[in-house]
RNA sequence: GGGCUUGUGGUCUAGCUGGUUAUGACGUCGCCCUUACACGGCGAAGAUCGCCGGUUCGAAUCCGGCCAGGCCCA
């Protein structure tokens, strides 16, 4: 315990948080395999390296840290590992900017160590982010996956559920951004509302109305509702398409809907999801107009080369000049984009890998999962429930795991590496023997690579320890924390994958984070000019008062909004605490005498009011519900132990008499207590307070085990409180300072109270405790009810009930009859149904008279 | 258009398995520099709990409709 006169005046989170990051060490939060404590594993998220850790992974990692340092506390061998989901464009694309190249530059292993750089340097700049946080990541748990020990699990585990049969490859419609030359899945399609133009014109003596004339080339067919009376000839007809002259046929759908533009649908491969349907259903032509690039193809016959918009002006042109444009009215519509570069996609029908989707089985395997808060799971089932095809892995980009696969250039056989051969680059490397079917060597290396998503679906696998071999012993984990976000992505591919590879579900519950918005209550974003960063807030109030803003923000869940208010309201907290600290340890002797209890009134209730919060705040943090444990704390240590308690017991404690020992016991308790409760929060905070009390580490400390059970402490210790805070009241109200002398104060109670002389030097009055009634009058003024026990008692005969009593004498009201008259009924009266409020006269000498609750009178004798 | 979700004093927010005067913070006003803290203490004002209807003795809380916002999707 360090001399009260070497505790700072002041708190100087700069100076402290600064400190203990630059002293505490990475081995204490390592997780320990051959442990025998029970295991607490998070599979916790790896974030795009973009070099900016930012508010919204900030917030997500605080509940994380929260929970991870909870569990240490309670004894459970926890996992914190951190991981770093590297691959992608965005990575691709800052690496053409900076170098001033396009991809295609440079020879494909040039390119992604340029990449690799890039990235090796923003996670070192995220990693600083987080350590300044506090975050007790388990660092030897680490994985970054553009690493081949991880890509090299992303292969295997492809070649895995290729071999199940839950890979495959073909040629299917698959959306396509053309400006990134590469296939995306669903997931990574984001809606955007675009004005267009509605054209009509004449197809063949039908009227058609589209809004992308370019597909003519790529029309396949005409659709009509079946009971539409315009089109009943044309049933077995085939029309010839304008322009280019090819013959469709006309098929007939329910899902045309007759009153939208002319009635009759142009089908083309493909302008859009419905497309496909139709051409899937009704078995058409494949006519591809759209290459990657997003240029039109030879079967656009004069258009060929042109960009898509170019050969839209131009077909309408050419409709225009023909006499067939009809008419053109503008549209709103929403067009899928590249949630990247918001390219509108493409539809194009592409050899790519796909992995099968079993909805059945994902939601089996979901249902088995605790979902935090429950309705997230249904943003997983109507996922899963719409799905219409399945998920595209293959992407043509660089800066990916690669498929591990060859085919031979003369059979064309697929050829796989062996298991121990990964990690393999097939563009770079050859198989190890010949093709098994005709024993050619020559190969092709698969181009095409993978969606990072195959990467980061394995995380929790990967920190699991698997192998490939069955399911690892330490699997499932036991939380997924994420942001609701990406259910329909992370948590929905790594369910699937999950499943695939090990037959189980991933984890045995998933707490879902709500978004962080600006403090303006919209989306952070550069456009809005919203963004505040992590760093900017440590810098003006610290870490710990960013993780309590996290903490207490919102309900867990919850969207949550940025505020500064919210910051400085924690930082003055801590201030307040470090006052409350500094006042304890002032009290405090050099070293505490070992037999020390708390055997005053206030001191036992205020182990009873720390016992209680405690246990009130271990079921909140047990439930992830960290708002409601930092407010139990806040309560109890601002309003309870610096405005009830240690007013109450300060003149005890300078009296210096024998009930100081006991008030010394219970600080010492409470403050220890106090700073173990409040670890997982703020850590810097709990760590430097807890190395002045006792010179230990808070986070070395088992979470806190203080069961005070004293029911008589609580009730009559309440009772002194209220009685000196009325009482207060009463000289503020009579404009006098709290600390002037006050004279006489009477309390009538109940019971007798032994306060230790606590109210007296609080009031600086004399102060006695009676149970007899005092000598005044007093009349009934008003008769309270209590609805809890009337309203079950009685029912629908509350109201009459209510009515009768308060028509009763003032004798019969002191003197409850067993039953009253309710309508011409007897009804009897139910125990603690109501009780009376007094108002009191005085008699002979001024005495002013207060009443606390139903019982206690208090009187008040002025001095002279 | 569909699914989910939210709507509480000036602002943000808790409560929402129904029970008398609705939580806290910031802000506002008044008094107080009492030897831990003025980043403090003691008080005060301020809310028809989005609107309408229903269930109930009793609704912020349950049900239905409407209005407004958010997210995800078509």
């Amino acid at each position: 315990m360090a001399p009260a006169q070497e505790i700072p005046k002041n708190y100087n989170f700069a100076e402290v948080e600064e400190r203990w990051k630059a002293s505490w060490k990475d081995e204490s939060n390592y997780f320990d395999p051959d442990s025998p404590k029970p295991r607490f594993i998070i599979d916790t998220p790896p974030p795009y390296p973009t070099g900016n850790f930012h508010i919204g992974n900030a917030f997500n990692w605080c509940y994380i840290d929260f929970i991870a340092r909870f569990r240490r506390m309670q004894g459970y061998n926890v996992m914190f590992p951190q991981g770093w989901d590297c691959h992608g464009l965005p990575t691709e694309v800052k690496v053409e900017e900076t170098h001033g190249i396009t991809k295609n530059d440079v020879p494909r292993a040039q390119f992604r160590e340029m990449c690799r750089e890039l990235t090796r340097g923003n996670i070192e700049k995220m990693r600083r982010t987080m350590r300044s946080l506090a975050f007790s990541i388990d660092w030897s748990n680490e994985y970054i996956t553009m690493r081949p020990e991880y890509y090299g699990k992303t292969q295997l585990s492809f070649l895995r559920m290729l071999k199940d049969g839950e890979i495959y490859q073909s040629e299917h419609p698959v959306n396509f951004c053309t400006r990134c030359e590469t296939a995306i899945a669903f997931a990574e399609v984001a809606y955007e509302d675009r004005k267009t133009i509605l054209n009509y014109f004449d197809f063949d003596g039908v009227e058609i109305a589209t809004t992308r004339p370019e597909l003519l080339a790529a029309c396949v067919g005409v659709a009509v509702h079946p009971e539409d009376e315009r089109y009943r000839d044309l049933k077995t007809k085939k029309l010839k398409v304008p322009l280019f002259g090819h013959e469709v046929p006309v098929v007939e759908d329910e899902a045309v809907e007759p009153g939208f533009g002319s009635g009759a649908v142009m089908i083309c491969t493909f302008g859009d999801k419905t497309d496909v349907h139709w051409w899937k259903k009704h078995n058409l032509d494949l006519r591809k107009a759209i290459d990657r690039q997003g240029n039109m193809t030879v079967i656009a016959g004069p258009y060929a080369g042109l960009t898509s918009k170019e050969c839209r002006e131009r077909i309408l042109e050419d409709m225009r000049e023909q006499g067939i444009l009809k008419e053109q009215e503008p549209l709103d519509q929403r067009v899928g984009a590249c949630w990247r570069c918001k390219t509108p996609i493409e539809i194009l029908s592409e050899r790519q890998w796909f992995v099968r989707i079993h909805p059945g089985q994902i939601l089996e395997a979901a249902h088995q999962i605790d979902w935090i808060p429950e309705h997230m799971f249904m943003r997983l089932e109507n996922w899963v429930q719409q799905m219409e095809w399945d998920w595209c892995i293959s992407r043509q980009r660089i800066f990916a795991t690669p498929i591990p696969i060859w085919f031979c250039a003369q059979c064309g056989e697929m050829i796989l590496p062996g298991e121990d051969e990964l990690p393999v680059d097939p563009t770079e490397t050859r198989p190890s023997l010949p093709c098994p079917a005709c024993g050619s060597s020559e190969v092709i290396g698969e181009e095409d690579v993978l969606d990072t998503w195959m990467d980061s679906s394995i995380s929790v696998l990967n920190i699991t320890g698997w192998d490939g071999s069955g399911v690892p012993s330490i699997f499932p984990a036991q939380l997924r924390p994420q942001g609701h976000d990406i259910i329909r992505t992370w948590a929905f591919y790594t369910i699937l994958r999950s499943m695939a590879l090990t037959g189980t579900y991933p984890w045995d519950e998933i707490l879902i984070n709500g978004m962080v918005l600006g403090d303006d209550g919209f989306k952070m974003s550069k456009s809005q000019g919203n963004i505040i960063s992590p760093e900017e807030i440590m810098e003006k109030y610290g870490a710990d008062a960013f993780r309590q803003w996290s903490a207490g923000g919102a309900a867990t869940g919850s969207d949550i909004m940025f505020s500064w208010n919210d910051v400085v309201a924690a930082s003055r907290f801590q201030t307040k605490l470090w006052n409350i600290a500094r006042f304890v340890l002032m009290q405090l002797p050099e070293k505490m005498p070992e037999d020390a209890s708390a055997t005053a009134l206030a001191d036992r209730w205020l182990l009873a009011r720390l016992s209680e919060t405690v246990r009130e705040t271990t079921v909140a943090m047990e439930a992830y519900q960290f708002d409601r444990a930092l407010r139990e704390i806040r309560e109890f240590a601002w309003t309870v132990l610096a405005d009830n308690y240690i007013e109450l017991v300060k003149g005890r404690l300078y009296a210096d008499d024998q009930g100081r020992q006991s008030a010394i016991a219970a600080l010492y308790t409470t403050l220890d207590a106090i700073c173990r409760i409040l670890a997982p929060i703020t850590p810097f905070y709990a760590e430097e307070c807890y190395a002045h009390l006792k010179g230990e580490s808070v986070h070395n400390q088992p979470w806190v085990d203080v069961a005070y059970e004293d029911e008589h402490a609580l009730g009559q210790g309440q009772l002194l409180v209220d009685v000196v805070s009325e009482v207060r009241r009463y000289k503020h109200d009579a404009g006098m300072a709290l600390n002037a002398p006050l004279g006489m104060v009477t309390i009538y109670a109940p019971v007798g109270i032994d306060d230790a002389g606590d109210a007296a030097r609080a009031l600086n009055a004399t102060v006695q405790w009676r149970t007899e009634q005092p000598k005044l009058e007093r009349v009934v003024d008003d008769v309270s009810f209590n609805m809890a026990v009337i309203g079950p008692a009685l029912r629908q005969k509350a109201k009459g009930f209510m009515e009768a009593v308060r028509a009763l004498p003032e004798d019969q009201l002191l003197n409850p009859p067993a039953k009253v008259l309710v309508n011409g009924e007897e009804v009897e009266v139910p125990e603690n149904a109501f009780s009376l409020q007094f108002a009191f006269t005085v008699e002979g000498e001024a005495v002013e008279v207060l009443t606390i609750g139903e019982d206690v009178i208090v009187t008040v004798q002025r001095a002279a």
